[in-house]
RNA sequence: UGGGGUGUAGCCAAGCGGUAAGGCACGAGACUUUGACUCUCGCAUGCGUAGGUUCAAAUCCUGCCACCCCAGCCA
């Protein structure tokens, strides 16, 4: 449990005087206006997940915000989980949301549990009733619902609302010892029926709930709501800047009227920052959970899903996804950003660190009819490194390349293989097409190329021609399967945005979204690891599944290269 | 319809009374043993809209329009 002797001796790092931050986003500069005001002297932060799902790329933003601000004003951030409604909540979301914190890279400071304050924050409930701020109520989940009043009409007030504070003591202490059913009774907010503001019409601020609960079990029969525990928890904790998303900006008023009545010395500010969406990216717990669900992905690490895991699974590396969120920039209006600018900071890192390697998907064989044995030829393990390393690799007479690199027709401004046609395999010679054989179908099922020995590779050839292709050797090569991705919603239904009701049924999944090709070619001599990204030459960029087994290596492409014009 | 929030290019987004940053996308060109990368150039007489204030307005004022959020004992 929480240590509270602790617990007014939060501000431990601070920003000291001489230090000069500058503003990047309208929340660093309320931030910054409070401290030069000496609203606070520091700054500290929570990530508040609650443990009902697994992080998906929406939730960055946040973890961003949060862990981010801490560590450039001198405080810290506390993973503090939301913990309060047990039917939504399971360890398995607990275990796997510090994962993929960590997987970001960012550190907490300490974690927490909302449950950790279940008793504080009952006895602040008790001040609450006895300030003549909060009542039970006995009015049904469906008298409650109906008493609040619509939109444009006032609420009307609960008949138990004037009830003597000595008689909510005593059946707030009943529902807290379980002698009433879940939805008998409530504890509500004493605020304003006729509130223009749906919050402020005396919101339920602790209700029955006997669910076994996977962190304190059924010790507790109350449970705040998060209108009143978020509030108390973060002052308890002694968080400055309460950041979250733009649906909790009518919550606001609420949050502060638990906060200043409260009697607590710390006041927390909450400040509401506007969500991020892709376009085509299915968000939002619960419609993932249903493709999960329905099997129409493999799981929570599916790599089609924009789940933590699931780009984890596909390849993308952390400081893409950071770089990209930290792109979108920080306003209060929604973004639905187009997949091509996640994209690019996907492949911009990837470019940076991949190691070069050739692959071939669709494998066409070629017969290099004027050369016999086999070569060493140099391959540059990053060639977009000065200082890369290099491997020998193994020219033969045998070898395979793309399928898509050879037409027996050229189309204009074809650059690779066709005949009579010259291309330098990658690394090695330069070939020429001079011939090729095909089924009674039309289909080509190996090209015959000659090969002139004067332009070998880091030879002073002169000999230029328009297109490089890469290629396999047939003996120094094995089989793969390779994993192509796509967007998992088709196109033209992915103008829907999440937040809408009908999300997950509107949308159409692309049949082509996950691609299987079983025989794939690559070089036999590299060793792969899972902690590496590879570029197959020409191909994308591509990571080690882990269905990978010692026969067989599987690789997921998880992004292509940017296709040029031509 | 009440309340809250948001509208700057195809997508994000700076801008905070002095004459529209930057990124992505897109287009043109250079380079290239990856049609990648890199580089160069281009890309809003315009800031949801209509008025008003001002020497000067995306910035201030007023009206209107569009979109998002709120009527869980969810968060």
């Amino acid at each position: 449990m929480f240590d509270w002797s602790n617990c007014d001796s939060y501000n431990v790092i601070c920003v000291s005087e001489g230090d000069k931050l500058e503003a990047e986003n309208f929340i660093e500069e309320i931030i910054l206006k409070d401290l030069e005001n000496k609203r606070f002297d520091c700054v500290q932060t929570r990530h508040p997940p609650e443990p009902s799902g697994y992080l998906h790329i929406g939730h960055v933003r946040n973890i961003i915000l949060n862990y981010g601000i801490a560590e450039k004003f001198g405080g810290v951030c506390n993973l503090r989980y939301d913990d309060t409604n047990p039917t939504k909540e399971s360890q398995e979301f607990v275990d796997a949301i510090q994962e993929d914190v960590k997987w970001l890279g960012y550190h907490w400071n300490q974690i927490h549990y909302a449950t950790d304050y279940f008793q504080k924050n009952y006895e602040i409930a008790i001040e609450f009733i006895k300030k003549g701020l909060a009542y039970v109520c006995d009015l049904s989940p469906e008298e409650l619902s109906k008493s609040r009043g619509t939109l444009t009409t006032p609420g009307v007030e609960s008949p138990y609302r004037n009830r003597t504070i000595e008689e909510n003591l005593r059946l707030f202490e009943g529902m807290k010892n379980g002698e009433f059913k879940p939805g008998e009774r409530c504890l509500r907010a004493k605020i304003d029926m006729a509130s223009p503001n749906m919050n402020m019409r005396d919101p339920v601020i602790y209700r029955i709930q006997t669910n076994h609960h996977q962190r304190i079990g059924n010790s507790w029969k109350i449970y705040p709501s998060y209108d009143f525990s978020h509030p108390l928890d973060d002052c308890l904790e002694g968080v400055t800047h309460s950041i979250c998303g733009p649906e909790f900006e009518d919550h606001r008023p609420l949050y502060n009227w638990v906060v200043e009545n409260s009697g607590l010395k710390n006041h927390s500010r909450q400040i509401e920052y506007a969500n991020l969406y892709i376009k085509g990216a299915i968000l939002g717990k619960r419609f993932i959970k249903k493709l999960v669900q329905d099997g129409k992905v493999s799981g929570f690490d599916d790599p089609r899903l924009y789940t933590i895991r699931g780009l984890r699974r596909r390849g993308v590396l952390p400081n893409s996804l950071k770089n990209f969120v930290k792109a979108t920039g920080v306003s209060k209006s929604n973004a639905l950003i187009e997949p091509a600018f996640f994209e690019h900071f996907v492949r911009d890192e990837l470019n940076s660190v991949s190691k070069r390697v050739m692959a071939v998907l669709n494998p066409l064989k070629v017969i290099i009819t004027n050369f016999e044995g086999e070569e060493d030829v140099l391959l540059e393990d990053y060639p977009q490194n000065e200082t890369t390393t290099q491997r020998v690799y193994k020219f033969t007479k045998e070898l395979y390349i793309e399928r898509t690199d050879f037409e027996k027709v050229p189309p204009p401004k074809f650059k690779r293989l066709f005949p009579n046609g010259e291309v330098r395999l990658k690394g090695a010679y330069i070939v020429k097409c001079v011939g090729f054989d095909e089924d009674k179908d039309g289909n080509v099922t190996c090209v015959y190329c000659e090969y002139d020995k004067n332009t070998k590779s880091g030879s002073d050839c002169t000999k230029k021609v328009k297109g490089t292709i890469h290629w396999v050797s047939e003996k120094y090569s094995k089989k793969i399967e390779v994993r192509l991705l796509d967007n998992l919603v088709e196109e033209e239904s992915a103008d829907v945005v999440e937040g809408q009701e009908h999300a997950v049924d509107d949308y159409n999944i692309n049949p082509n979204s996950l691609v299987i090709l079983n025989n794939c070619l690559i070089e036999s001599d590299v060793e792969f690891n899972f902690d590496d990204r590879y570029q197959f030459l020409r191909m994308g960029y591509f990571c080690l599944d882990k269905d990978s087994t010692n026969e067989k290596l599987v690789f997921n492409r998880t992004i292509t290269l940017k296709e040029g014009k031509f």
